[in-house]
DNA sequence: GAGACCTGGTCTACTAATTAGACCCAAGCA
DNA sequence: TGCTTGGGTCTAATTAGTAGACCAGGTCTC
């Protein structure tokens, strides 16, 4: 039997909801940093982000496709060379994502403190 | 055999993965953004968050409250009384987050669009 | 008294999600 | 001939998450 093309409906009635239920996985965001740069492959994805599984990355960049985050772009060669690249939106999400990013980087001290004085106690 | 207290190690060599790690779970930013306007009881949360288990929104807050998130009050009543409280640490992540928030309220019409325009391919 | 009820969980048995790794395709190279 | 290469998919085994039963021990009703 072949794998479905799994199309996933969302439509959370909250937005925030709807959006964070897509976004709020464990790899979406992750992928979406790492192809901050420009244009990356399947494989270059899969080297740089190191623990994710081919199959959930797969799967993540297709939703990410199916949201308008990234393009998908297919050449036609032997072996296959296919590209991914943030779209005008993936670039807009990065944006406030930055600064959470700056958020994590300021604060992650204080959070690895807290981490360590709770297993103390 | 009872349950293990259960601490997490935490410690990827970057900082980014290692707050999204923890923080980039199914359930964490909706907590927090649920104890956004101000000190919650356990139950209150079940019910507005609306489709969390029991389990899951206890380990969550333990995990928040672990990394400094949120603080957790016990009062010695009958039945018994716990409340839950952001940080100022929790405040201060809110705010990136808020930036997220709005971007998700801004462009979730945009998304719905591209997935629907993905089904029709 | 004997129950029934309250909250904030924990425990267990089941189900869903994730992973690791084998496998696939066809061109080019040795 | 047969090995390599890239971008996946498929299957089996592991892990994570869920629903719902259960617990404690004061208070309230019968």
């Amino acid at each position: 039997m072949p794998q479905q093309p799994e199309i996933i409906e969302f439509d959370h009635p909250c937005p925030i909801r709807d959006v964070l239920d897509r976004i709020g996985d464990q790899w979406s965001v992750l992928i979406l940093l790492t192809l901050q740069p420009g244009t990356k492959r399947f494989n270059e994805l899969m080297r740089e982000i190191g623990d994710i599984s081919k199959q959930m990355l797969s799967r993540t960049l297709k939703h990410l496709e199916q949201d308008g985050f990234i393009t998908r772009t297919v050449y036609p060669e032997v072996p296959p060379r296919v590209e991914y690249d943030l779209t005008e939106l993936g670039h807009s999400f990065l944006e406030p994502m930055q600064a959470m990013v700056d958020w994590a980087d300021t604060h992650h001290r204080t959070i690895a403190e807290a981490r360590r004085r709770y297993r103390v106690i």
